[in-house]
DNA sequence: GTTCTGACA
DNA sequence: TGTCAGCA
């Protein structure tokens, strides 16, 4: 058990590195529903821009971020937005993802089991420091829970 | 086998 | 945007 705690330590950064991850034309297109076609022509119109590659090779690599370009700008298409307006939209949902996982990359502290369940740790709030707010899931219920910091934390 | 560009519908 | 040709 020891043992796949230890490789689950060393593995998991590497699985939670989406930038890190690089797909193939045909992969982008099975995974958003959008034709090889329709991502070179949104290339052409400079709404997705593949990797720049330094060797020789010609055929197109797409990181991470240019997938979730793809679906979000697919999810419009779909609600009936024409290419520009979809890819308008893409942009500033983009944006406000980043908020979001820039704002949950700070205040998550690690998860902590709090009354028997699961909580999510986010640290801090009080100006002495001395408390901690914890978030728990019940059943899609989300609530809220302060704890005193424990001695050892401080 | 896969991707690329260009072209036609 | 789909599809096909002719390459690499």
């Amino acid at each position: 058990m020891r043992q796949i705690d230890n490789a689950l330590e060393k593995i998991m950064p590497e699985l939670l590195n989406l930038e890190s991850f690089r797909f193939r034309i045909s992969e982008i297109s099975t995974m958003t529903g959008v034709s090889t076609r329709q991502l070179r022509y949104w290339e052409q119109k400079g709404y997705i821009h593949p990797m720049t590659r330094t060797d020789q090779q010609k055929a197109r690599m797409y990181d991470f971020h240019t997938f979730v370009a793809v679906r979000i700008m697919k999810v419009f298409l779909d609600e009936g937005y024409r290419l520009p307006s979809a890819a308008e939209k893409m942009t500033s949902f983009l944006a406000d993802i980043n908020v979001f996982r820039d704002f949950v990359k700070q205040a998550f502290r690690g998860i902590e089991i709090v009354d028997g369940q699961p909580a999510v740790d986010m640290g801090s709030f009080d100006k002495a420091g001395k408390q901690i707010l914890y978030g728990i899931n019940d059943n899609g219920h989300i609530r809220y829970i302060v704890k005193d910091k424990k001695k050892d934390q401080q």
